[in-house]
DNA sequence: CGACCTGGTGTTATCGCTAACATCACCGGC
DNA sequence: GCCGGTGATGTTAGCGATAACACCAGGTCG
């Protein structure tokens, strides 16, 4: 019986090829000073073996990683899954494997050990998916000096930040409604503590100021489309209200529904808008006109801010803040007469 | 300026406790011949300094990772959202960190880039969530000898495979159904590709042949509300459909949906069973009857046959199925008489 | 025409750890 | 009281890469 012969390491690409390790080494770090020649019988060598780098000898030596740990909410919502799924990309694309630390609830403890996980791993750099203040706190207990960016985290906090502009959003959002002919808007808005929901809240208060528009109060719930129904249970009995923003699209589809039950009909007698643009709205009835967030933007800014701090040693603590867009369909008509 | 000094190393944590390095190894892996006065000393030692053991170092002399990869496509559909999160804390609890390689589509040659990916990154096994045939065709690239499971892979292919068995919950919301009452129960398919929906087909065929029930046409959709939507339009209008069992639940939604636009009650004119219990079918208009997947049982086992190929070598070939659990909510009733 | 650079290559040390072997004190048994 | 076993520890040799330096041929230049 054959023993199973251990991988190809650089010195047996070397012998094949007739040159030394190092020139080996030089080839695949694309060094200048090697003869195109030379460079080609070992790049012929490397395919006949199908010699793989060792990751963990290269680690050793160097000191560094090509691993991104990631710290994210064990959730299934459709935001920060998206997101996940866009940086998973934009990593990938730059050589950079991606190790995921879901966190089931984002309280400090969880996530401090989650943060521990990874530098255990001695990631080169991690992000962190922070959407609530709880969360966000945890970041006082990382140590400076390790790379780290925050997504969706607080921005009134000084470190490296990448977020959905959500109040631009928002505020767009209210002034299309406003714009359509409403004398005001009313909002659904997700959970308090999550800054998503705050900065969307603002966005909307700020359109209705600018427009001079009367300013409702606020119906809070949280990102379900059972609150959204409950909310809109309650909208629908007041016919005041012709215009309604929610804060996430789940939220859009519960108060679609309540709507719909109570012979409230969208857009014709209330004009709905939502915000994520998840895959189904384009299907609701009547199709949602919405929010878009660029999540593949969040996750190339996230992404280049991190490398950006993993050479400079973790000391920059800028912020970026991606634009999204108003996707317009057919829940928004002007008001009835 | 003070230079930032290296991270401590196993020697420092051996000078600091006066030890051999070697006994600090000995300590760190629980080896038994220790003495404890030892192993204290030791381990106070490495509290002081905040030692973290060097994973590449002992990656390079055992030739193993701590790493896992997962190759899964890029969606935010539940199911695999929520398989990937339970994988993801099964294995972080086992000491693995879990790398994650998306795909965007589910088609051989990017399976077999992915795979790759992680075949480089030296990852101690890979599990390949494969729900389609040609997710499965990618396998055969692999070569033997790499440790790797497949999830919702394909039920005639030898490799190892860990299921949820589709066929039994089909089997069962359908026996649901018509010991409800129901002379026949219809079905709406998942997308014909994928072996999941091809299970629950199965499934659903053999409760309506061992019940001696007439099995009626399939109507095949994907898995998308909007789908479901369509699909109820259709039964809608034809009054022999009493009873529907719908591959998943945002069919099922969409289903209700077009039932009660179109004045047809549920449950009293018609019951429908979805699969997948996603949170928010308990607050669907009736709430859903579902058959729940248990995700942390297919987590568990998967990566239980996984770590048993790595210590085998990635020889044994089983295949393990999880039950799934009928959730009775109130989508069903007896057929109106 | 010898000193000096410079491009191409090889040699050696080193990263931090574990495996294997070496050492040493101490024990009980004949 | 010498011997072999055993438990606790130390010493040494790699794992497979990169970094730093050494080397050597050939061209340039004063």
């Amino acid at each position: 019986m054959e023993k199973t012969s251990r991988d190809p390491a650089m010195t047996d690409v070397a012998r094949l090829a007739g040159v030394s390790h190092q020139t080996v080494s030089r080839v695949l770090n694309n060094h200048p000073n090697v003869r195109e020649q030379t460079r080609l019988r070992v790049q012929a060598a490397i395919k006949e073996l199908d010699y793989r780098p060792n990751r963990a000898a290269r680690a050793l030596v160097t000191g560094k990683t090509q691993l991104i740990g990631v710290v994210a909410q064990n959730s299934t919502l459709y935001g920060p899954a998206s997101l996940l799924s866009a940086f998973e990309e934009a990593a990938a694309e730059a050589g950079f494997a991606v190790s995921v630390g879901r966190v089931k609830v984002l309280d400090r403890a969880s996530i401090a050990a989650a943060v521990e996980r990874h530098r255990d791993q001695r990631v080169a750099g991690i992000v962190v998916i922070a959407p609530t203040s709880s969360a966000a706190d945890a970041l006082a207990d990382v140590p400076a000096g390790v790379p780290l960016v925050t997504v969706d985290g607080d921005p009134d906090r000084p470190t490296a930040l990448v977020t959905v502009d959500q109040g631009a959003g928002a505020f767009e959002a209210t002034m299309h409604l406003l714009q359509a002919g409403h004398e005001t808007v009313w909002h659904v808005s997700g959970p308090a503590d999550w800054f998503d929901a705050a900065g969307r809240v603002d966005g909307w208060r700020s359109a209705l100021d600018a427009a001079g528009a009367e300013v409702p109060p606020v119906v809070t719930a949280d990102w379900s489309a059972a609150a959204g129904y409950r909310a809109g249970q309650m909208l629908a009995r007041m016919p005041e209200v012709t215009a309604v923003f929610c804060s996430n699209d789940h939220l859009a589809l519960g108060l679609l529904r309540a709507m719909s039950e109570r012979g409230r009909r969208v857009p014709h007698d209330v004009s709905v808008v939502g915000f994520d643009d998840v895959p189904e709205a384009a299907y609701f009835i009547p199709p949602l006109t919405t929010v878009r967030p660029d999540f593949a933007a969040v996750a190339r800014e996230t992404l280049g801010l991190l490398l950006q701090q993993i050479s400079d040693g973790g000391t920059t603590a800028q912020r970026r803040t991606v634009a999204p867009k108003l996707v317009k369909r057919e829940s928004v008509a002007p008001p009835p007469r």
